[in-house]
DNA sequence: AATGAATGAGACTTCATTCAT
DNA sequence: CATGAATGAAGTCTCATTCAT
């Protein structure tokens, strides 16, 4: 039945997305993915090919989505007209809205952040795309403010691998690591947004 | 003779790190490293009693001459009696030093932070505790220049964190993913520069 | 329906043959042959217990069919009474005649041959068999016509054997291995007649 | 020590041909070589990347004794001048030579004639190869004694391949199927000298 | 101090066969 | 009759580690 099948995929990729949370791709050993799964050896490979593409497609799946929710949260929300408090504000949804995203998807970027699996080329790939895609927007952004006027495209990209940066290291810590209330986002947020707000706007 | 020993195990060493730079921590195999050592397969085990060991082995020597630098990169440079322009000058040298620091360890930090080893507990703790000596000495200047006055000392530690994300992922792409000049580094510390600046004492 | 089934059965049958022809008994796998017969898996198994039955089913239909080809085209053609060139015309029919079947066999002969299989007992036993009967009917042409008085019944065999090993060598290589026309099967069959007919009757 | 490698690399070598011959390529399998070679799974793959690379250079040591030997024995020992009965008896000798070699040979012919491992392309190549040289060997005493003077050079391989087929399929029966004694191999010659005599000079 | 052959647990993967629907 | 998901035993190969020399 089809419904068995999809479940038992879908079996396969939650048991698959856990152990690779608690192990890294490495030590997770397909044998581990099908004991968890509950089903047998031979099961798996009527479904993926290799481990890698298993990992490839969770990576996919969790990429496009959060491709979609930047697209979301980085809508234009701020204009030129809008007051300091407003500006401020709307930074704040925005930078909460990327810790919120990432607490969604903690279990994908817990395996690339801290187990590491870049020796899979498909893996970098899919990466390296993820990130040129957020240093666009923040660029966009600059130049929407007129911040840094007397910045070339390579300080540019500096300025917004830096803000990224902020961004990254503190889910790391904050989200990623730990089991994060909603309080605590809210908390890591707000700081964010006075530094970057002191950083960009305020001085100006 | 002891030269020899000390010899072969650096040998050892100096092959390991090259291939785990190349290769990845689980991708490289112990044959590989003997071979590229130019010794027999036993004679890794005369001086290591695992292959993990040795990594770890490397990390901390990483690990020991970068705390020492960063001590000395931070050492009280600056004083609450400076010109901005003296400021700037002095943070810009520290950002710089730092930066420099990595690239002189840039192969163990590619391992790191690319291909990813946390797999070993040992190494967890080692890059923590490299973490939170960093952090400590960017909040003790929060304090001198009371910086964010009404900050608690978690909110401290977010903007710790958040100037050591800009720190790091600049330095992940300009100097551990690439080959970098003299002149990549300043530039990217002079970027640096100016977003701390404003960021922190600019905005006072 | 009755009819539906027995097309599923041929058409098993069919794509085996062709896969076991194409890539051996060994590499060919029940899934592709599900596959080319398309039908599902099961349903192989609805027809054949094992992939080994199927097998032995297909050599032993072809054997079938050659074990009476062999018999009408052995049949009495010749009699002491013929001139020589009446004799060699009907050796010349009966190796064209026998080409011409290894031929239309051409796909099993290529299994049996090339691929081999003989780790079934099964099969050994039917090979053993038809060659036996091929070899009966040589030595009693021998015997018909008074060639090697003076042979033992095992020199009979080993007569036979030769002979047999002319045809079936031949045949393998151009019949077996490449498409033969018409034209190419008349050539071997009238070398081998006046290669037959020298060592046998000719030389009395 | 280099004595003990060889020897453990022989000892794979004998146990796996002994088992290719008892069960052919495909049903024995690498657990079964180390098995009776003594060792550890692991150790095989010291000696030989892959159960096929093994098997290649079986056919390999073989197949380059065998063409030296066929060299040996089909040297010219026969000249126009000779008696019919010199003629015979070195045609014999050549024979009985053939025979001699394919049973000291027995176990790797018995695997190509009777399992097949056609399978893989570098088999299906040496094989080729060791069948051209014999027939250009053929050929050249055809033409030496200008037997078949109306031929074409198709028509000398049809016969050459003829001949040849003479030789293997009574080795196959007589030599390779069964243990054979000197007596055996005898007659098998004796029987086959004179066909082949009778086929070439007997009936010029 | 060094060698390198040997080990063996265990990884990934395949595939003939079964069985619930 | 037919399906196709599921099975699991078994195969090939890897590699960190040991040990006799």
């Amino acid at each position: 039945m089809v419904k068995d099948a999809e479940q038992t995929k879908q079996n396969i990729i939650t048991a698959a997305l856990e152990l690779f949370t608690e192990k890294g791709y490495y030590e997770t050993k397909v044998s581990d993915i099908v004991k968890r799964a509950g089903v047998a050896q031979g099961t798996f490979y009527l479904y993926f090919p290799t481990k890698e593409s298993l990992f490839i497609r969770i990576l996919n799946n969790t990429n496009q989505a959060m491709l979609e929710q930047i697209e979301h949260i980085f809508a234009e929300k701020v204009s030129l007209e809008m007051s300091e408090e407003e500006i401020k504000e709307s930074l704040f949804a925005t930078i909460k809205g990327c810790k919120t995203m990432y607490r969604e998807h903690r279990d994908i970027m817990y395996i690339l952040r801290v187990h590491g699996v870049s020796q899979i080329p498909e893996v970098q790939k899919i990466m390296e795309e993820a990130d040129q895609s957020l240093h666009r927007i923040i660029i966009h952004l600059f130049k929407k403010f007129q911040l840094f006027p007397e910045y070339d495209q390579n300080a540019y990209e500096i300025a917004a691998r830096a803000i990224h940066g902020m961004l990254t290291e503190t889910c790391l810590h904050y989200i990623i690591l730990q089991e994060s209330t909603e309080e605590d986002i809210t908390k890591v947020a707000r700081v964010l947004t006075e530094m970057i707000y002191d950083m960009t706007l305020g001085s100006k």
